[in-house]
DNA sequence: ACACAAAGTCAGGTGTGCTTGACATAGTCA
DNA sequence: TGACTATGTCAAGCACACCTGACTTTGTGT
């Protein structure tokens, strides 16, 4: 599953550490779904979308044409 | 987290076991998301919202203000 | 009463999302 | 050089998302 995370966390110019703290997950979590090692749970990426003001289609990308 | 799922599923009067068909997943992960004993996972969640055409936000509802 | 389909549930197992704590690396700056 | 920040990574552990297989319950229809 691809994501835009670290992207719209650097247009925040937020650290991971940063990041982590808002969506109140720890920092290596936060590390693990930008580098690809995870998936969020759907209660996250509810988080991570609403704390960016987008739809979750928007952020995360599972790759199926339509 | 609650979700629309067995009104989506009634509109269609498809069983669980159709339904997990669709999903590619067990009859009984789709009876644990409908009786809300589990949350899907975000790929699985991606699934669901693409069967319904419709937007994951609009399908399920992690009950946050906004 | 009987048969059947749908739904709900349980046990036992596997894989993963997330945790804390620790450590390595790279970049910046005094 | 030495201190600090950001990032990436590892290990060990916990909780949960899924699995198969089996069983019970409920509703429908003969």
């Amino acid at each position: 599953m691809k994501n835009r995370l670290k992207v719209l966390r650097a247009e925040r110019d937020w650290s991971q550490a940063e990041l982590a703290g808002r969506l109140d997950v720890s920092r290596q979590a936060v590390n693990a779904i930008e580098t690809g090692k995870h998936d969020p749970s759907l209660p996250l990426a509810f988080r991570i979308a609403r704390l960016f003001d987008m739809r979750i289609e928007d952020i995360f990308d599972d790759g199926e044409s339509a």
